[in-house]
DNA sequence: GTGATGACGGAAT
DNA sequence: TATTCCGCCATCA
């Protein structure tokens, strides 16, 4: 990694994250700048203390669910936050696309 | 330095 | 449309 803390990056870009709305990891990583490094959002965010205050819980994987297995305390917490948020789950436990929303930092 | 793992993504079947 | 397989890249052992 070149920059000094490419997590900051995608720790921003997280917290830029509107309420009631979700994104995917590939897009985290594409509006960081690195299209591929999907797994290295997630990387990060399991990296992340239960102390912080980033909305972790509004990123997802591309299919729109939570990447968590069912039987875990994360995958009901989440779920949960969201649902707070008014994010809801359809019965595959997906996140409506139409939740789905490209906050997009604006970098120009 | 090498091999395996993972909060993923996308294409193929 | 749903499930399966392969590919990417950074981190951990």
């Amino acid at each position: 990694m070149q920059e000094p803390e490419l997590r900051e990056i995608i720790w921003q870009l997280v917290a830029a994250i509107p309420r009631g709305c979700v994104t995917s990891y590939g897009e985290l990583a594409a509006q960081s700048g690195y299209p591929n490094h999907a797994r290295f959002v997630g990387t990060v965010l399991k990296q992340l203390p239960s102390d912080s205050a980033l909305p972790w819980h509004r990123v997802i994987n591309a299919r729109g669910e939570i990447s968590f297995p069912q039987n875990s305390e994360q995958w009901h917490e989440q779920r949960a936050r969201l649902a707070s948020e008014g994010v809801v789950f359809n019965d595959k436990n997906r996140v409506r696309l139409s939740d789905y929303c490209a906050f997009k930092t604006g970098p120009t």
